[in-house]
DNA sequence: CCCTACCGGTGACATTTGTCATTGCTGGTT
DNA sequence: AACCAGCAATGACAAATGTCACCGGTAGGG
């Protein structure tokens, strides 16, 4: 009973033009350098990442791209090169719980679905946005040979297990402005070094959207926001928050 | 602003009465078996299998005593023998967040704390529980001479993860009364060889501790059961829920 | 036996959140 | 310049949910 239903998936082919991966010269030299810098897979032995490298791809997205949908078969696991992508979940009616953006390079993309038949949400693009991707079975297959792959992967899983446990805190048992608090702390605290200029957190979700993630609508995610506002913790500026009072925030979304 | 706080955990020790463990002989006759009858464990080689038993240690809890606590250093991993364990997150002020009911003979307990340095929630047992445990440092150098453990263990902690994203969809986008139809469904869903006796979906949890699970206090719970009474799809016994009509109930509760 | 604590359930009311219609701004297009 | 689409924001009102005080049954303990 709220918004139109899904837009249509404007699936992309083309190889877009501002492409953020720090290198011009691509493929295996930009890989490489993916594995590298990503927190997750620079670990890795040596001979690990190459067997990697060897079997991953690239695709570039546009804006409001779709990388995958809920129901349809799952048959890759994708990284985040550059960009963001929001990953989420639709109801009969239209509403949408979108569970999280994905926006660190090296992060994964899929992998609560890699064993699963179909895919248990979808993912959307909001910026340009470069994207490695593996087959599952070639995936299976390194996995077998490098203990370490098996393991890292592991890892990456619980982290994204202990992210949605702190989603399920925040939805089940906070009040709209507890949540939008915690989200902003949230947001400030992982993009530090990145999306923060000059102290102004910028954020590609419209408010709507912002919503989605929080479950409220957007009228008291905006109600909330104002809220803050008003209590001189954040100022709304037009391209972002500027948080004031972070420990005040933290205070507010407290859990435990 | 709601319940009071969290109430002291009476630690157990004892080798409660009622040892719901198919076998009088207990110790490795009794491990052994839960390997074999367990869904995730069954399909490992015998020699995995018998690494694992090894490892294993048996404890006993009463009701209402606590597994493990929010906070604390995070050291095992726990594997469910019989019994029913709660695991939440409390706030501040004692709102509590129940994630999920284990359940299941076989079943993890803390496979999400693995990898951190302490638990991220709380355990507690709603009846007579029996638990093997195994000593993190223990299950990892098991992991590195049988792949097929931690091919298990992946499994099993991506099926966690699915288990939450539903829940994240549920508390996220739902109104109190799809949120109380769809969790009937699931729970007549996954007890049904096992909870339901003539019919009645026993549940172990009160009102309140049902409420903290769907994210609801506990008026809007009853409330959205009376109104489920009212319509005739379920009925409300002094041991437990009857389904009616299990369909209208999954329309009502669907999600996608 | 009474007493008490706990649990399920209810009513009345307060508060929060959602719905809907509307405004104004902005950027892009013609 | 005129127009349009998309987004942020607001007000008025409706509906859902939370709060609180209370009742009644029941199981367990002295």
């Amino acid at each position: 009973m709220r918004s139109p239903p899904i837009p249509p998936a404007s699936t992309a082919e083309k190889t877009s033009a501002a492409g953020p991966c720090r290198h011009k010269a691509e493929s295996l030299r930009c890989l490489s350098c993916i594995l590298d810098d990503s927190e997750y897979f620079s670990g890795l032995p040596l001979v690990a990442k190459l067997a990697l490298q060897q079997a991953l791809n690239i695709q570039s997205y546009g804006r409001r791209d779709t990388l995958y949908v809920e129901g349809k078969p799952s048959e890759c696991l994708h990284i985040l090169i550059s960009g963001e992508v929001k990953v989420y979940k639709s109801l009969l009616d239209g509403r949408q719980q979108i569970h999280k953006v994905v926006s660190i390079p090296g992060d994964l993309l899929a992998c609560e679905d890699l064993f699963l038949q179909s895919h248990s949400s979808t993912a959307v693009t909001l910026d340009e946005t470069k994207v490695c991707f593996l087959r599952k079975n070639h995936l299976f297959e390194i996995m077998g040979q490098h203990r370490a792959i098996a393991d890292t992967l592991m890892q990456s899983m619980a982290r994204n297990l202990n992210a949605y446990i702190k989603h399920v805190a925040n939805l089940g048992q906070k009040t709209a402005l507890e949540r939008v608090a915690s989200y902003l702390v949230f947001l400030q605290e992982t993009h530090v070094e990145r999306n923060l200029r000059h102290g102004v957190l910028e954020v590609s979700l419209t408010r709507a959207e912002l919503g989605e993630v929080l479950g409220v609508t957007q009228r008291t995610l905006i109600r909330s926001l104002k809220q803050l506002e008003n209590t001189r913790l954040i100022s709304l500026t037009k391209d972002g928050f500027v948080i004031h009072d972070a420990p005040a925030l933290k205070r507010i979304g407290e859990a435990s």
